[in-house]
DNA sequence: CTTAAGTGATAGTATTACTATTATATTTGC
DNA sequence: GCAAATATAATAGTAATACTATCACTTAAG
C-alpha cells in the first residue's frame, strides 16, 4: 500500500480547490494542519485565521487555495473517499468468491481506521475521525444540489456503486443494492459516532465491532 | 390522534429553552415560523433577526425563549422525536404479534411523513423535512457530550430503546438490537435524504419505499 | 534580468450571534 | 381600578466570522 500510494496521487475533483494544495509546501501544510485543527476544535469553530496562526502563514494565503472552509471540508471528504476507494479496490481485487469479496469490502469500509499509512502529510486516523464527526456537513447544506451537479460528490457516489456491484454479484435479484451500500457506508460512520458519543444506543462496542454488525446484517439479507 | 394530542402536550426537556414557547402566543409563532424559515433558507442561513422580521417581532424577544439557534434546533428535534414516539406507541399499542408490531414500528419510523395532523401550530410535514436535512447538526458538534449529559437527547435515545425492545421481543438472542434500531431510525432519514438529493445512490424511489427496504432488511436479519 | 507567480501583511466590509439597556405595553393581584 | 410585575419592542453595542481588496516583497522561470 505504502509503495503504491507514493507513486499514485489521490485524485480529488479539481473544481473543489482554487489551487491544488498538493503542488506546494504551503498547500500541504494547509491540508495537514487543517485536519489536526478541525479535529481539535471542531469544524464549526475552525477558521482560516486560526489555521494561519497554527501554520505560521496568513489567512489570505489560505484563501488562495480554498475559497471557503466548506470547500476545504469537501476536499478532505473527497480525499478520504478516494483513499478508501483505493483501499477497497486493493483489498478486494484478488478475491473472486463474491461472498468473501463483499465481506472484505464491508470490513474495509466500516472499520474504524486505526493505523496511519504514513505515506504522506495526511494523517488518516485523524482524518477518519473528522469524517465520522463532520463529513455529513459537506452535504447537509442548501447548496447540495448545485454542488452535486458540479461533481463534488462523484467519488463518494462511485464508491457506493462499487459496493452495489459487489452486492449484485452475490445476489443479482436483490431489490435494494444501492440503499444497502449507502446504509453500510453512512451507517458504519454513524455506529462509530455512537460508540464515541452515545454508547447507550449502540452494540458496536465491547469487542463487538461495527464491521461484525454489518457483516451479519448483509449475510442474512442477501 | 388529533383528539389525544389536543389534550396531551409534547414534552421537551425544559433545559432546552429559557421560556417555554408553548406558554405564549409569541412563543408559538417563534416555533411555527422557525420551522417554515429553516425549511426555506436552511439552518445555516437562518438567524433570529430574519425570524423576527418574518413574525413581526424583535430579535431580542426571541432570545428570551431560546438562548441560541442551536438550542432552537434541539427543541425542534426533541419535539419531533417526542411526537414520533407518541405515534409509535399509539400505532403499535394494540398489536401483540411481535413481528407485526415491529413491522408497524418500522413503518411509523421510516415513512416520509406526508400529512400534517393539524392539531397545533406545528406543521409536521415541513418539520420532518427539517429533521431529514438538519437534525444531524444537533449532535455533530464539539459540545455533544456536555449536552448529552444535560439530557438534551433523552427522547431520541428512549425512542431507540423502544425499537430495541421490539426487536428483542422478536429475537431475544440477537446481538445488535440497539445498533439495528439506530440504523433504522437514522438510516431511514438518510435514505429519504438521498431520495431527494442523491437519487443515483438509493433504491428507495419509484414506488420502492424506504419502509419496504428496512422491513425487508429486518425480516431477513432477525 | 525581467516578468510572473506565490506569499505575506494590513485594512476593510457586511453579517452573525449575541448582550445590555431602556422604553412601552399588557397582565395580574389585591 | 391601580400598582406592580411581566412581556415585548427598540436601539445600541461588541467581538468574531467569513470573507475581499490592495500592496509589498520574495522567489522562480524564461
Amino acid at each position: 500500500m505504502k509503495n503504491l500510494l507514493s507513486v499514485l496521487k489521490i485524485a480529488v475533483p479539481d473544481k473543489i480547490y482554487l489551487k491544488d494544495p498538493e503542488t506546494s509546501d504551503l498547500g500541504k501544510r494547509i491540508v495537514e494542519h487543517s485536519i489536526l485543527l478541525i479535529h481539535e476544535i471542531g469544524f464549526d469553530n475552525f477558521t482560516f485565521k486560526k489555521l494561519g496562526l497554527k501554520i505560521g502563514s496568513n489567512e489570505s494565503s489560505i484563501y488562495r487555495y480554498f475559497e471557503s472552509k466548506h470547500k476545504l471540508l469537501l476536499y478532505l471528504s473527497s480525499w478520504y473517499w478516494a483513499w478508501l476507494e483505493y483501499q477497497l479496490v486493493i483489498e478486494t481485487f484478488s478475491i473472486s468468491a463474491p461472498k468473501a469479496k463483499l465481506e472484505k469490502a464491508i470490513e474495509v469500509v466500516t472499520n474504524t481506521i486505526a493505523i496511519d499509512s504514513d505515506f504522506s502529510h495526511i494523517n488518516e486516523v485523524i482524518l477518519y475521525k473528522i469524517i465520522v464527526n463532520e463529513s455529513s456537513k459537506s452535504f447537509l447544506t442548501k447548496e447540495v444540489d448545485t454542488e452535486n451537479k458540479e461533481g463534488y460528490f462523484e467519488i463518494y457516489k462511485r464508491l457506493i456503486t462499487r459496493l452495489e456491484k459487489m452486492i449484485l454479484t452475490l445476489k443479482p435479484n436483490y431489490l435494494f443494492p444501492l440503499s444497502l451500500a449507502s446504509s453500510i457506508l453512512e451507517g458504519g460512520l454513524h455506529q462509530n459516532f455512537l460508540n464515541e458519543h452515545f454508547p447507550s444506543i449502540t452494540n458496536c462496542k465491547d469487542g463487538k465491532t461495527t464491521t461484525s454488525f454489518f457483516i451479519h446484517l448483509v449475510e442474512n439479507t442477501l
